[in-house]
DNA sequence: CGTCCGCTTGACTCAGATCAAACTTGGTGG
DNA sequence: CCACCAAGTTTGATCTGAGTCAAGCGGACG
């Protein structure tokens, strides 16, 4: 899982801070984009409008995630972003952030080496989706976003692992189920830990 | 799609050329980093170790993209790269590409907006392989996918393209004739014209 | 106290994976 | 020029496992 340090980046850049209530919107695909966004708890879904007029859920930000990276270099956010729970935010002018790149090539290094890592964590994601099994997609994940003790730590509803990885989620707690029981993960609280 | 402007960039760095037969290897998987590449012309698979033993595509780098992009900032490659054909490969050392970002921000900000495109088209393709229908991931895969003018150029072959959406070639061929015959899209030699 | 929502389990169904086989196509080499 | 091979494409038949619908539980929160 790669984690942005981007507040440490932007420590001293001039910035602004929301409090949103679950529900309330950032801002709406087709918008103008004046803000580039890091999210400091909390989480924010991303959604796109769907060919079909439905709503689609594109991206699930969570605290320490940015959003709408590629909106930095496009004219128009093309999602819109809506909280799922109460969250705070901190956004920074999209004008203020060139500028900053322009002065600070370190800064903007910092930002490269975060979208790489994104690219590279997407791409891996997108391989986990090819593989048809739920058991061995679900522990394909949990390899994939463990850490160096073999734990897991879900910042978020198993619900949304379910839809990030492309399973329903009723297929998702009853495969989960089967491997503890199969003594092939112990879950508590918010962690897995692979045996 | 995004497409790469690398050339652009960086036409005054130094560079070494390959050529490629297929089945020749570019890079293994835990090699140090040495240097990244920019394909010219033909394809690189690119290739992971699974958890299995088995090898996965995890990308299919065609020409005019750039490959390991995250590996600019890691010391070893995640992944192996393979000629899947005959291959024209451009090679910047990474040693000299991070100098000369320090030297040229305008550069540094090319490439950055470069990943910022990458990774809205990875969630776009995440947000495809969640649609469960094939029809309907077909067609969302084609409105990602084309041009202005409703055509689908495709560069890599069918069999391909369905491990790209996360089908099964066959059911992809199938329901492609479906569509054909359903005058929902039009199909000639590497072209695909929705209606 | 009621509502919302994540979680859990059961039963059923069917769409897509899988296996199998044939046919194109392109390239290679004798 | 043809024989041959490899790989993509196509079609058929079968089957299974994941999606879907449905219903109930429990905790959080106002």
């Amino acid at each position: 899982m790669i984690r942005s340090h981007l507040s440490k980046i932007l420590s001293h850049l001039k910035s602004e801070r929301f409090c949103l209530a679950k529900g309330d919107s950032l801002f709406h695909q087709g918008d103008q984009v004046v803000r580039f966004y890091h999210v400091r708890s909390g989480k924010i879904k991303l959604t796109r409008n769907t060919i079909e007029g439905g709503q689609a859920l594109i991206y699930m930000a969570l605290a320490g995630e940015t959003l709408a990276e590629a909106s930095l270099f496009f004219d128009q956010y093309h999602c819109s972003a809506v909280a799922d729970s109460e969250s705070e935010i901190v956004a920074y002018k999209k004008s203020t952030l060139l500028a900053h790149f322009e002065q600070h090539p370190a800064a903007m290094k910092e930002m490269l080496k975060l979208f790489a890592g994104q690219v590279r964590d997407l791409r891996a994601i997108n391989e986990i989706k090819n593989i048809h099994s739920a058991k061995e997609r679900i522990l394909a994940f949990i390899y994939h976003a463990m850490n160096e003790h073999k734990e897991l730590h879900l910042d978020m509803s198993l619900k949304d692992v379910a839809y990030k990885i492309g399973l329903a989620h009723e297929t998702f707690y009853r495969e989960l189920k089967k491997l503890e029981q199969a003594r092939r993960l112990i879950r508590k609280d918010g962690y897995i830990k692979l045996l």
